[in-house]
DNA sequence: ACTCGTAGCCTTTTT
DNA sequence: GGCTACGAGT
């Protein structure tokens, strides 16, 4: 590495960030700007300077963006010791090692949202705090609030002026104590208690700013108040605090972040170096001039660049559809059209929304073309209700003051304790100021129980003995004894075989084993079960994505920050999804949805449509949309408008008032032969199959497993189920099928996957639906004539 | 104590 | 439209 000239082939601004070593630096990047590029090199950089790697510290929003800087730098450096990873990792560390400094035991477990809210319904049963007025998802949020401004729950309790305050410095004390009395922190405190203790321990500041005299951070618009106290004490003797952020997308000011922290740092820092990176590399310029229309709407902004460096390509599009169902069909044909024609791959299109629910359409669309996808984010793998269950095994042998954890697995599975004996272990617990675990010990020595109950608890005391024996050996070895001890498999199988997520809930076990071997053979330092816990906590289904594999990547706009595809499709853009309902509340709400759309247009790269449908199902209910605000503010004139909607219905809105530019105007690529193929006839999809390498139907289910590691868990079920007889491709919307006792009609609907799919059938003989699910009833395909 | 049914919530976005 | 949490029934 280090004949390797650093500098070479960066522009002048990206050379002064690269080489400014030494002081503060502010790096406004814009979208597509080689920021990260910059940033792996300035570590590379430095490194070649002479300063040793392990007094560097790289600090990321999400595991994926760390991921991401790790595999560049180590391309262009090779393997270097430099820290890298997301602040909570960051703090998770840092606490185990000082825990004792705010009140906590090395073993601590780590709170997903799920368990904070049922520490939040103990804490209201301790406060006698009526739940009438305030939701506890509102509580929860608004203790979330105050812990990211770092205020804690005895200065709210000394400072709270208003009535809003008033009410939380009520509960958010009693909430904090009962984490405290887990031994458990929730996401928040992973950073409050950090920023706390090394603003209350001079020593420990004094020794991190010293250990780590370089610090970097991505995204800085995202942080918080905590995370910025947390930047600032790591940089006091040894200022060299180099941060990378762009204004325009900051899209978490819902969870705390705060723009402040840019004049924050040009506070506290004066001599600070602003560097702006503002050639854009990715987009194509008429990319570019729509975003830029867009964003200069925000009026708290500071005005800043996009100067485009490509070449131009074609339009972007602005396509209106009839129902959202259309819209998702069209996506689909359009980009099996643009993939038949040989042009692009499917890993080239991203389909992006506002929200996680959207994507299920979009799903189908691309099921019926029986084109692989992947869906980022939405319900997480370790939030799955048997992976929790068995982590919660794992929490509480970890750390046996974790309550949450033991009223997780206490019954499960049933061993006949149940809401009285619950009570009871509670009580004492409580009057004898033990953890409920404990307080289960003294019960069964003193046989101060019934019998069932007695004897369900001493099988399960004798059962955590037994298991903590494991703790210190192999993960898989505990984690498969744990199964097998407690009945798990069985357990799962009994309580599914009428519901029918059993196959389901079985691959994820094996799911959760095969990571656990994966843990237990990359051995780093410190106990595999904390580090698997730690990992359980922290990581999400984000990080899985895969970008070597040829499929369509569904996600919300979100979760697409920092990434860039070929063609992105936007969808549903619409009044009260785009921007959302909820973003009226905050003042400055619409000027971050605006920024979230900002920031779903530059991650395309050479094609971009945006989309919304006139009539939109939600909650079952279908109706009329409103057009969203934001497309006025694009440059219309700059932009193709395609209207597919065949009738415009008197309560269908124009998004510009007259319909004036509704010329048949041709469609993206640039071969219109290419385009016509991608007709209504689903027919014609099925040479697809060799393009996409769909997994064959009578692919063996038992491989699944070998190819585990390269597929998503909403993958698996979609391979799954065409390995079924649950198969999307048999039982889609058009076939004729045969019921036994309805007899013959035609499938209307479809949906689900795997065991739960399900199709919604219009009979011939009485014009009646039924709707079944595929496991239920078995459908006799009838060919058409 | 466990099972089944339904009412009500939900859906912003993530560590 | 789907899940979940709670309540009534066994």
């Amino acid at each position: 590495m280090t004949n390797i000239d650093l500098l070479d082939g960066l522009n002048p601004s990206q050379k002064q960030a690269v080489s400014h070593i030494d002081g503060p630096l502010l790096m406004l990047a814009g979208p597509g700007s080689g920021k990260t590029r910059v940033v792996t090199h300035r570590v590379g950089y430095m490194i070649q300077q002479g300063i040793s790697p392990t007094s560097i510290l790289a600090l990321t929003f999400t595991n994926k963006a760390a991921d991401e800087m790790r595999s560049r730098l180590h391309r262009l450096v090779g393997d270097v010791p430099v820290w890298m990873g997301t602040f909570h990792g960051f703090c998770v560390r840092l606490l185990r090692r000082y825990a004792r400094l705010v009140g906590l035991p090395e073993n601590f477990s780590i709170y997903d949202t799920d368990d904070a809210l049922s520490v939040l319904k103990t804490a209201l049963q301790a406060a006698q705090f009526s739940l009438t007025h305030v939701s506890l998802n509102t509580l929860a949020e608004k203790i979330s609030f105050y812990k990211n401004r770092l205020v804690t729950p005895e200065q709210l309790q000394a400072e709270a002026l208003s009535s809003d305050e008033h009410q939380i410095s009520q509960i958010y004390p009693f909430y904090q104590q009962q984490l405290l009395k887990c031994g458990a922190v929730d996401f928040d405190d992973l950073l409050m208690h950090t920023a706390v203790m090394l603003r209350s321990s001079p020593a420990l500041q004094a020794e991190l700013d010293e250990r780590f005299r370089y610090v970097m951070v991505d995204e800085y618009q995202d942080t918080n108040l905590a995370q910025y106290v947390i930047l600032r004490h790591l940089c006091v003797r040894f200022p060299n605090l180099a941060a990378t952020g762009d204004p325009d997308q900051s899209i978490y000011g819902w969870r705390g972040a705060n723009l402040q922290n840019i004049a924050y740092l040009e506070r506290d820092y004066p001599t600070v170096r602003i560097v702006r990176l503002e050639q854009n590399y990715r987009s194509t310029p008429e990319i570019l001039a729509v975003a830029d229309g867009l964003i200069q709407n925000n009026q708290y902004r500071k005005a800043k660049r996009l100067v485009p460096t490509r070449v131009p390509g074609t339009p972007v599009r602005l396509s209106v559809y009839a129902t959202a169902r259309r819209e998702a069909e069209d996506i689909a044909e359009q980009i099996a059209a643009g993939v038949n024609a040989g042009q692009r791959h499917l890993r080239d299109y991203a389909v992006l929304y506002r929200t996680n629910a959207q994507s299920r359409l979009i799903e189908q669309g691309l099921q019926q073309r029986h084109m692989p996808y992947q869906v980022i984010g939405g319900y997480r793998f370790y939030l799955r209700r048997e992976v929790k269950d068995l982590v919660a095994y794992l929490l509480l042998l970890n750390n046996p003051d974790d309550n949450v954890a033991f009223e997780r697995v206490i019954n499960t599975p049933p061993r006949g304790i149940g809401k009285q004996t619950l009570q009871k272990i509670s009580q004492a617990s409580l009057a004898q100021r033990l953890s409920m675990l404990a307080a289960c010990r003294t019960m069964v020595a003193e046989k101060s129980l019934d019998k069932r109950a007695l004897s369900g608890l001493t099988g399960f005391l004798k059962l955590f003995d037994t298991l903590s024996e494991y703790v210190h050996g192999s993960l898989v070895e505990l984690i498969r004894t744990t199964i097998e001890l407690t009945g798990y498999r069985e357990y799962l199988a009994k309580q599914n075989s009428r519901d029918d997520r059993d196959a389901d809930a079985l691959a994820n076990l094996d799911e959760l084993l095969a990571e656990a071997a994966d843990l237990d053979h990359s051995t780093d330092d410190g106990s595999p079960l904390e580090s698997f816990l730690e990992y359980a906590a922290l990581q999400g289904d984000l990080d899985k994505m895969q970008s070597d594999g040829d499929l369509v990547t569904l996600m919300t706009l979100h979760a697409a920050k920092g990434l860039e595809f070929p063609c992105v499709y936007i969808i549903a853009l619409e009044e009260n999804i785009l921007p959302h309902q909820r973003s009226r509340d905050e003042p400055l709400g619409l000027e971050e949805e605006r920024r979230l759309l900002f920031v779903g247009l530059t991650r395309a790269q050479d094609q971009l449509q945006l989309s919304y449908a006139r009539r939109r199902g939600f909650r079952g209910q279908e109706s009329p949309v409103i057009p969203s605000s934001f497309l006025m503010e694009l440059p219309r004139d700059q932009m193709q408008r395609i209207d597919l909607s065949e009738s415009s219905d008197e309560y269908s809105q124009d998004e510009f008032g007259v319909d004036d530019y509704n010329q048949a105007a041709p469609l993206w690529d640039d071969d219109p032969a290419q385009t016509v193929r991608a007709t209504h006839d689903s027919h014609d999809y099925d040479t697809l199959d060799d393009v996409c390498q769909v997994a064959p139907d009578e692919l063996d289910p038992h491989s699944i497993n070998s190819t585990r590691s390269l597929m998503l868990a909403s993958n698996l079920a979609s391979t799954a189920a065409n390995s079924s007889r649950y198969s999307p491709k048999l039982y889609c919307q058009g076939r004729i099928v045969c019921h036994p006792t309805y007899g013959s009609g035609r499938i209307i609907a479809a949906s689900g996957l795997g065991p739960k799919r399900s199709v919604t059938v219009e009979f011939f003989s009485d014009g009646l639906r039924h709707t079944f699910r595929l496991s239920h009833v078995h459908l006799n395909i009838e060919e058409e004539s």
